[in-house]
DNA sequence: CCCGATTCTGTGAATCGTCTGAGAAAGCGC
DNA sequence: GCGCTTTCTCAGACGATTCACAGAATCGGG
């Protein structure tokens, strides 16, 4: 279906291509979603990761497509209109035993039985999910199934900043700092973008889920919360670009 | 609602390649069961812990298998549609001598037939099983078997919380903790992932049988009750991340 | 230096997620 | 078979979190 080849950069985030194959070349990802306009919108946000996205819209083309292009990660909405995720799975698993998966779940669907699902290494998010959500997870992933290289630790460290997506901690010059879940998707997102200006719009469409209906300043609001949390009493690393947006950056030791 | 194991969040389980064989290459296990989505859930959990597996869903595939690619563990299903587990045991005794079996036997199998199946030094666990024991008792055989070279000695610190596979003992600071059989799962999955935030639904989908059909909230509930073991009146190990998972830590030291 | 536009932040209310007690049911040891 | 243990459901309580709203503060262009 919408196959593409490689479309990094766009002009929001620059995805540091921090992840790669270990031949340098970049890394495949398989969405298999039949919404289309959803499909559409996470492979424009894998794509900007630098990844090459192939999207399909149900079981039976996303298992020839895996056979195909050998993709190093699959996401995959359990919900399809000709197989259900569960035998697309075990499908899956037969061509490509070690591929991870991230599965795309409704809220509530995940109690009847998400279960053996996240068995082995994979993992998966309920719908609506926000970008920054999908993309951590993939990454997450990726990482540790070692088809891409690259150990970072899962470790974002800005100054003296320092995002750990593992434990979800977050710390500014070795003093611990609690944040919410919101706050902490927030930090993460401008801490994947350092030094770059990101509108509030950018970030309401990556770290907000994509049916977040609300008033636009609640981003205002999360950035005061942030600094109030990270920038109080130490030179500030979240600055505001009227008209544009934010950034973050190391704090100049005044 | 209290029972949405939201936010997934992180990773599953850290495959700690602690069990390898003596040249280094990763260990092999040969899973043989005839129900196949059960056999898929069961090499994707243990592909994860970085071993090779290798599937079949009968007696004559898998002694076909065994004599090809030697493994170093044998997972056997008592109940295969050719021949039944003592008669797939004899053989597969004759093919490879040493190697370890771990039995998959249904709830009310005759007890006295296993315990001849496991009169060698093997093992075995009843259906429905945790994915968690699965691999414990795998473990265990490897490392008694010698096939696997051996690190750890089983046991898993995280502060001075100290975990016994073996014996199953579990003392915090030297002093003994009484865990049932679940609060014990439960909390060797955490300590076999410290530091990393595990979301509810990856706890219930290792920890907890694969038709568990319950509330999402039974993983609240044991959460509390191993609070109340461990962390009563000390620098608490197991924290709450909302919205994300629970993740054990060792305890600053106030 | 003034004014409109933009951003910041306090307040408060609704919602959400987690914890825990009580007790039913199932399991186990003797 | 009997009592004790363990597992699990249910539901209420509580605190944390999210968000709207609105007025205050700040900025930048003229």
């Amino acid at each position: 279906m919408t196959t593409t080849p490689t479309a990094p950069a766009a002009h929001p985030a620059a995805p540091a291509a921090d992840l790669a194959r270990p031949d340098g070349s970049p890394v495949r990802v398989l969405v298999v979603d039949d919404e289309t306009p959803l499909a559409d919108l996470l492979s424009m946000a894998l794509r900007y990761e630098g990844w090459q996205v192939r999207t399909e819209g149900d079981g039976a083309s996303a298992l020839r497509a895996a056979r195909e292009s050998r993709p190093d990660a699959v996401v995959l909405d359990v919900m399809l209109p000709d197989m259900d995720g569960l035998e697309v799975l075990a499908r899956l698993r037969r061509e490509t035993p070690d591929v991870p998966v991230l599965f795309l779940t409704a809220k509530d669907a995940v109690e009847d039985r998400i279960a053996g699902l996240t068995a082995g290494g994979d993992d998966y998010v309920t719908k609506p999910f926000s970008l920054e959500e999908v993309v951590a997870r993939l990454r997450g992933l990726l990482r540790r199934s070692g088809a891409a290289a690259v150990r970072n630790e899962s470790l974002l460290t800005v100054g003296d900043l320092v995002l750990n997506e593992d434990s979800h901690e977050v710390s500014r010059g070795g003093a611990n700092i609690h944040l919410t879940a919101t706050e902490f998707e927030l930090l993460r997102y401008l801490m994947r973008n350092p030094r770059r200006v990101l509108s509030k719009a950018q970030i309401l469409d990556r770290v907000w889920s994509y049916d977040f209906g609300g008033q636009a300043n609640v981003v205002e609001l999360y950035i005061s919360y942030l600094r109030r949390k990270i920038d109080v009493g130490r030179p500030p690393m979240i600055h505001t670009r009227r008209g544009a947006g934010y950034l973050i950056k190391p704090g100049e030791p005044a």
